[in-house]
DNA sequence: TATTGCGGGCTTC
DNA sequence: GAAGCCCGCAATA
């Protein structure tokens, strides 16, 4: 039975949750003998000791969109959850994703960037905060003491995952060197031009420089604006597409960056870091369609669930599962034309829906109350904010792929999942996310790039592939990069 | 220009 | 008193 495989991982979990410590203990666990490998989706109620050479670790990175917080602790660095940014209109992509942005951490930025339109349907964004510690924002807390450097994560994001960091930096980078490279190129174009104008008629008369005639391209270097994930040919031809950079008058001059797919990461289907479990009834949380999807048959309700059927687990808990579950049946309820956004409580929690446990009418993501204490993947006594117990929780029987997992734990489950290697599940797939991949590997940071650099080169590699690939041969590929690279 | 970390100060419970 | 939040500042990329 599956729950013996459960219990042989679950050695293999967070270090840092073996150990009996809170953030706030006047001392920690002295001298870990092990690490936890760095997580860059942490979600739930977890803790994790890092090396304090752990790059990510000492950058507070975090694929989740958080802000500073002052806690009035200098020992204790305190970052809350600012959710995520989504088209108002709930729009989908043409490969049917969703659009969700990470919202700036800069209050001015944030501000800015929720002025901006939907780049798909032109309709607002909007953030969607993050209520999944008690109705407040999840929090996240790093503390360094010795050499490690300590995590621990306060809530369950009640929300999708926005853009990574890494994703967002990438995209922004890309777009300059598309902006720039264009430009270039325009330039040379411009004065190839005027070399046969001056040639032909003598003397040169255009008053414009080549400079004046490229401003045009200014409207590209918002490197923020939300730039549509669109791998697909198909959506260059779409309306959407049109109109957007109709609208920014590039008739002529359209940059295709997406069709050149200088960098997959950015505009192929998002990679969701790590490990996929292919898991009927589950999709995946990422922002981003996934690889393998079949787009054609995606306006199909039953179609529409085995094809999205993955679960995410590079993510430390099953609320990402959960939310994976609700994204579905949020597309679904799109695709039936109904209201996507509901009621909402103060507290930002939100009604169940009858027909599946981790419907939520908000939104997509918000699911069964998750977000509130009531049913946190462990139920939470919080005595202070600082000061958390941990009280089993008595999960409803979740079910995975055809295996059963009464949990006890969802957290330590969660756990297990994210920690089980390849074999134990047959199932369960290797996406192309570099960061989680490398965890499942030796600690060798330190010989290597850090992620953002990593990016390129990665995203080169698939860049290359076929595709006509199937996902299948596209993963073992990957898998054969990740290791011979990371 | 945006991110990040720090810290003062206010409010709520 | 703990915690959440807002704000400003400075360093940095």
């Amino acid at each position: 039975m599956a729950t013996d495989a459960f219990e042989e991982v679950d050695c293999t979990c967070s270090y840092g949750m073996k150990l009996n410590w809170d953030i706030n203990d006047p001392k920690m666990p002295q001298e870990p003998k092990q690490f936890d490998h760095f997580r860059e989706w942490p979600d739930g109620y977890v803790r994790f000791i890092y090396r304090g050479d752990e790059k990510n670790a000492q950058r507070h990175l975090s694929g989740w969109a958080m802000r500073n917080t002052n806690n009035h602790n200098c020992l204790i660095l305190k970052k809350s959850c600012l959710g995520v940014v989504v088209c108002a209109g709930s729009c989908y992509l043409p490969d049917g994703s969703k659009l969700q942005l990470r919202p700036a951490i800069c209050d001015k930025a944030r501000q800015k960037q929720q002025k901006k339109a939907c780049p798909n349907c032109n309709s607002a964004l909007e953030l969607i905060p993050c209520r999944g510690h008690s109705g407040y924002p999840v929090t996240n807390f790093w503390r360094l003491d010795g050499k490690a450097i300590y995590f621990q994560a306060k809530g369950v994001h009640d929300h999708p995952r926005p853009e990574s960091k890494s994703e967002t930096e990438a995209r922004r980078s890309a777009i300059k060197r598309q902006i720039s490279s264009h430009q270039i190129q325009k330039k040379r174009n411009m004065e190839s031009q005027i070399e046969q104008y001056q040639d032909a008629s003598g003397h040169f008369t255009n008053t414009l420089s080549s400079s004046e005639n490229l401003e045009g391209f200014n409207i590209f270097t918002d490197t923020s604006f939300p730039i549509l994930a669109q791998p697909y040919s198909s959506f260059q031809k779409s309306d959407s597409y049109k109109a957007l950079y109709n609208s920014a008058c590039f008739q002529e001059d359209i940059i295709p960056p997406f069709q050149k797919c200088p960098n997959p990461r950015i505009y192929v289907p998002r990679p969701t870091c790590g490990y996929e479990i292919t898991v009927p009834n589950y999709i995946n949380s990422s922002p981003f369609p996934n690889l393998y999807k079949d787009s054609s048959k995606k306006h199909s309700d039953t179609d529409w669930t085995y094809l999205n059927g993955q679960c995410s687990v590079n993510s430390l808990s099953t609320h990402d599962r959960n939310l994976d579950v609700s994204s579905k049946h949020h597309g679904r309820k799109a695709t039936l034309g109904k209201t996507v956004y509901g009621q909402r409580n103060d507290l930002g929690q939100f009604q169940a829906s009858t027909t599946h446990p981790y419907y939520n009418s908000e939104y997509s993501c918000r699911y069964l109350g998750n977000a509130s204490p009531a049913a946190p993947a462990l139920q939470t006594v919080i005595t202070t904010t600082t000061k958390v117990s941990y009280q089993a929780y008595k999960s409803p029987v979740v079910k995975y792929s055809n295996n059963v997992c009464d949990v006890k734990n969802l957290q330590s489950c969660s756990h297990m999942l994210d920690c089980t290697p390849r074999t134990v599940y047959p199932e369960v797939k290797l996406q192309d996310d570099c960061q989680e991949s490398k965890s499942i590997l030796p600690y060798i940071d330190e010989s290597l790039p850090t992620k953002g650099e990593r990016v390129e080169a990665w995203d080169v590699y698939r860049c290359g592939l076929a595709p006509e690939n199937n996902y299948t041969d596209q993963v073992d590929q990957l898998f054969t990069c990740e290791n011979e690279d990371f």
